[in-house]
DNA sequence: ATCTGTGAAATCCTTCACAGCG
DNA sequence: CGCTGTGAAGGATTTCACAGAT
């Protein structure tokens, strides 16, 4: 692992740092809002867009299914087009994690792999806790080792005394009550919150205090964190209310199209 | 319903048009590529940002929650707090469905609401079909009625000849076969895909044949589909990874600090 | 000749800050 | 006087297009 160098070896920070994200602070209610009275020194560069960490991991999946169709080496314009970018996005986003492609040829499935992992925190392991366990917590929970490795469920909580105890996909259920003695001791670093909306406050206060900094939330309530907390939202009435904006959009797209093309003249294309 | 004048009906367009997104037509692989040779006419307003389509989808929630309080208006502060964003944006996403409130007051609770859903499409049913009943599956199909009324779940897909005829929720599940007859004679608005990647594109393929303009994809592939389908992703594998890239982020934020602070001085700060 | 890496331009989104209505 | 609606400024992200490496 431990890389000697970068390879074009530009510019200083030979260790092995990690980048950070830009624009995440709080909004700043209004003014200088940074600790010390320095104009922000940040190194300038080494921030990743946030933008571009979630395409990323996109990347990351889409290389490891090249690998395993035993893929050495692939082109941005490929891997593009498989990840569903256009390729200069793609070169830009892998060009904030270092310069790992070889000009006239490519990249290196494995090297672009393994320096993806190493950006997302990959190598090591995320402890998750899943909290309540009911359909959509149980559909978590068997997933077992949580999707492709690296985070596996180590906790499972719920309320529901009928539950407590058992098993579900290998792990007995425990009281929301155990929640931070629970986190802390098993050193939990994710928590996810799939309990009814009136809940979810309640057990995301109770993971921050068990020690939990990062947050996935399938419960269509606004959680509110201490700004050290990052939460992460899913929520299935959105993305539904979202898609059915585009169908109304669409239908009165088409709807004036068809207006449009009848005042023009009656003409039988089929688009 | 049927709206008669915009309030401050400042511009044109009195018909009851519903607006579109901007930046939404593919990447274009290089140069020109809209249909026809005009320059993109485009009535210039009525654009919604898609990224205002999402909060706006939030504010309804809240909005809902506080009509069940009572409340008669709010004002851009308080659902601005509730909603988690910052007031001046909530304005700004408000402001490009229309002009709703009334200055010194704030909004009214219901005109909002309603306005909010009409621009969402949510004035009509948008029939959902789920495929691939396994957990998450399950789970989908279980929520009955979709998320807040308004997406009834209309058809259960899977490939597995035990499942077939069994009811879920209430719902038998067809073979996938079948996927485009029922699409097309159901008239389902909204495909979900909750199959395993590899069963995905042939899914949504049929899907689409079945006459589905909009599909939520659960599996973690990128799908392929001709450019007039919108799909919506949810990765649950990406979601930690982003969260597992802010561990790792912040994990070398603190050790860093902690380096500097030990360097300066052995200083007791708490922070 | 090909394909990466990247400044610079273009686009999209957010925030500021204030005019103006009630 | 309070609060909305919105130009304009400021950021962030995407795209262009080309210099430079192999």
């Amino acid at each position: 692992m431990a890389r000697v160098q970068r390879d074009g070896g530009d510019d200083s920070a030979p260790t092995t740092e990690l980048p950070a994200v830009r624009g995440q602070g709080p909004p700043a209610v209004n003014g200088r809002a940074n600790g010390r009275g320095a104009p922000i020194p940040a190194d300038k560069a080494r921030v990743i867009p946030e933008a571009a960490v979630a395409r990323l991991a996109v990347y990351l999946r889409v290389l490891s299914g090249m690998a395993e169709q035993g893929a050495v080496t692939v082109s941005s314009e490929e891997l593009a087009t498989a990840a569903g970018v256009n390729s200069a996005k793609l070169r830009k986003d892998i060009s904030y994690i270092g310069t790992y492609g070889t000009r006239g040829v490519g990249y290196e499935v494995d090297v672009l792999t393994s320096e993806i992992e190493r950006v997302l925190g990959l190598t090591r392991q995320q402890k998750v806790a899943v909290v309540g366990i009911g359909n959509l917590g149980h559909a978590l929970a068997n997933y077992g080792g949580f999707p492709g490795r690296g985070f596996p469920v180590e906790a499972l909580f719920d309320v529901d005394p009928d539950l407590i105890g058992i098993p579900v996909g290998g792990l007995p259920v425990n009281h929301i009550d155990d929640i931070p003695d629970i986190c802390a001791t098993r050193a939990i670093a994710i928590g996810v919150i799939a309990t009814p909306p009136t809940a979810a406050q309640a057990v995301c206060d109770r993971l921050v205090e068990g020690g939990v900094h990062c947050v996935l939330n399938f419960a269509p309530v606004v959680l509110g964190v201490p700004e050290h907390v990052e939460v992460r939202k899913v929520d299935l009435a959105i993305e539904l209310q979202i898609l059915s904006f585009h169908v109304a959009r669409n239908a009165e797209q088409r709807a004036s199209r068809r207006t449009a093309a009848a005042r023009a003249s009656s003409n039988g294309e089929v688009v």
